[in-house]
DNA sequence: GTCTATATTGTGATAGAC
DNA sequence: GTCTATCACAATATAGAC
């Protein structure tokens, strides 16, 4: 058993690589990230690469893209629904999120990075979407705490739920906690996320 | 008026490259910045940068060690202090950080996607800080309530007072919301987050 | 200390054999 | 489709004049 043996023979090519692409991208970034990483990671050549996606860039755009999608796609939908109340929402969010997140653990800090990094490229792909502040969401924020911004209930919620693992890396080097823990922790916080939230709508 | 001029005319050679590798070094990341663009943007020679720093390294250790200090500085101090209660703590932290990032609001995203992008490199680094599991607050957490693991509390502090600062291109992005405004918004949090904590702590 | 010119290496991309 | 070899250029770093 030699060096180390590339991921997932039973794939094409192509797809190797991309999976290989969403590996490298997520974990380090657009800049720091090396074509040659990738072919690496893949366990191919690197001039396959640039056969099968022309450039490191084009390849980047469909690994953002997903990444995007999956970090956000949800939101639109369940806020935009009228026959939700504000728990029911908070709850789904919460959910899915962290099912996500724990799955995928690298996007949020890898999009939020790459906006900052880029925040024309994403501009129009991001403004086209359901506007939050027209949702059913906000309004029935607005309706609950008229003299709160729903925009604080919009990142509270968001904080509660993304925040720990942009923050994981961190927690892990401050208190040494293990892996497995930390993601014990993270679906603990499925249920308690929505108690917080209904707490901190009634807090005075 | 030629094209622009460059930062700073009054501060030494030496501090106006520092000056401009902070500016630069936190809105890009270490791998996306180029020497060149610090230099351009201290006003000065390319050559100069390796005169006073001997590498984009070096130079890049320094900005980083100074804004993870800003980052994390004042967290152990505080919730080490044995006499002040929870709320004094969590007052005295969301006072502290909205102000210093409201003033520096690239820190966040920048110390947190270095440590991503290095773990090891600042492991002993943060190891040897103030070890937050034995702090006070910690403490006064787990008495306060039992049945839950005191890092959810943490975890919800520093996602109510740090996220909106990540996710602020994308709040930007999403709902066009105006500089100022966001400006606005993190400065009402600063009273509202010690109440929502306080109605977090209470909740069931 | 500061500059211009250049050395040196890193990295994305392509040519061309198989 | 896949590989090796190589090109072209970008980026860090240094030499040496002033």
């Amino acid at each position: 058993m030699a060096k180390a043996k590339e991921a997932k023979p039973d794939l094409s090519t192509e797809e190797k690589i991309k999976d290989a692409a969403r590996k490298v991208f997520t974990q380090k970034g657009y800049a720091a990230t090396r074509t040659r990483d990738i072919a690496e990671e893949a366990g191919i050549n690197l001039a396959l690469l640039n056969y099968y996606f022309r450039s490191k860039e084009k390849l980047f755009e469909i690994v953002i893209l997903e990444k995007m999608q999956i970090l956000l796609g949800k939101i639109g939908p369940t806020i935009m629904d009228e026959r939700t109340s504000i728990e029911q929402k908070v709850e789904q969010i919460a959910e899915h999120y962290i099912d996500t997140l724990v799955a995928n653990p690298d996007i949020p800090l890898f999009v939020l990075g790459e906006i900052r990094n880029n925040p024309d490229k994403f501009a129009n792909l991001v403004r086209t979407k359901t506007k939050i502040v027209d949702s059913a969401f906000f309004k029935q924020l607005a309706e609950r705490r008229p003299d709160i911004d729903p925009l604080h209930f919009i990142l509270n919620m968001l904080g509660l739920i993304i925040f720990p693992f942009i923050g994981k890396p961190l927690l892990q080097l401050i208190t040494g906690i293990k892996p497995e823990r930390a993601v014990t922790l993270m679906k603990e916080r499925k249920t308690w996320i929505k108690t917080w939230f209904l707490a901190m709508l009634e807090a005075n």
